[in-house]
DNA sequence: GTCGCATATGCAAATCTTTGCATGTGTGAA
DNA sequence: TTCACACATGCAAAGATTTGCATATGCGAC
């Protein structure tokens, strides 16, 4: 196979654990620092089920990882410079949206927040 | 709607958009110099209906434009930062991968080959 | 008419969401 | 300690939606 499809195979795989709102807002909450389960569910306003099953997603593809207390497992990145990147993802959408837009609005501020690393 | 939620949901749609081998390459091989439809079915070995498709996609989301030359028609990368950025994804695909790895080399190499813009 | 490209249709496959249940852990009472 | 129960999480199955691909058709440029 060549190494041209090989590369865009892999990244595509990967965008693909992130092609979800709710797991690409998994990474960037504990982005700032690990959170268990609950805490994200409470966070994306999910089930916990829901949650986990997300987790479980980002874990097979080793984006993430876990720490257990008690019966509690927190989840953290497994490569913080991800969240940097994510945000200089948002940069780009920003700097495409409509100006006046509401969208453009909350990207920014979005940005802002999950900066405060 | 919470501009966290807004935020993730615009930016997960754009990851849709690039989870997807054709759609990616198309991205990058693009990002050296606008190609034909044509030239981008026959670099990808895929048929001219699929890379009308892709492309279709990727202009939907207004990640590339168009520039109509008699019958052919020229695309390009909106903005040029997105293939640096995608570049920055490889180079983070790459630190993770397993050293020994097959995958591995082929990032690397397909990193180089890309970065030649 | 031919060529280059776009688009509609239909089908197979992958994905998301919900639901229910299993497992393992803490907690408090007897 | 042992027992019973609540809690946190993981896992699997079912149904609904989405996505990718191939085929066929349309449409403007030559």
């Amino acid at each position: 196979m060549p190494f041209r499809s090989v590369a865009s195979r892999e990244l595509a795989e990967v965008f693909s654990v992130l092609a979800h709102p709710h797991r690409l807002r998994i990474v960037e909450e504990i982005g700032a620092g690990e959170l268990d389960v609950a805490s994200i569910s409470e966070l994306l306003a999910i089930s916990h089920s829901g949650a986990s099953q997300h987790l479980a997603q980002l874990r097979a593809h080793r984006l993430v990882t876990e720490r257990r207390d008690g019966r509690r497992v927190f989840y953290r990145l497994r490569n913080p410079d991800l969240a940097q990147w994510l945000l200089a993802g948002l940069s780009l959408l920003e700097a495409d949206a409509d100006a006046s837009s509401e969208i453009k609005s909350s990207l920014r501020r979005a940005r802002a927040a999950w900066s405060s690393t």
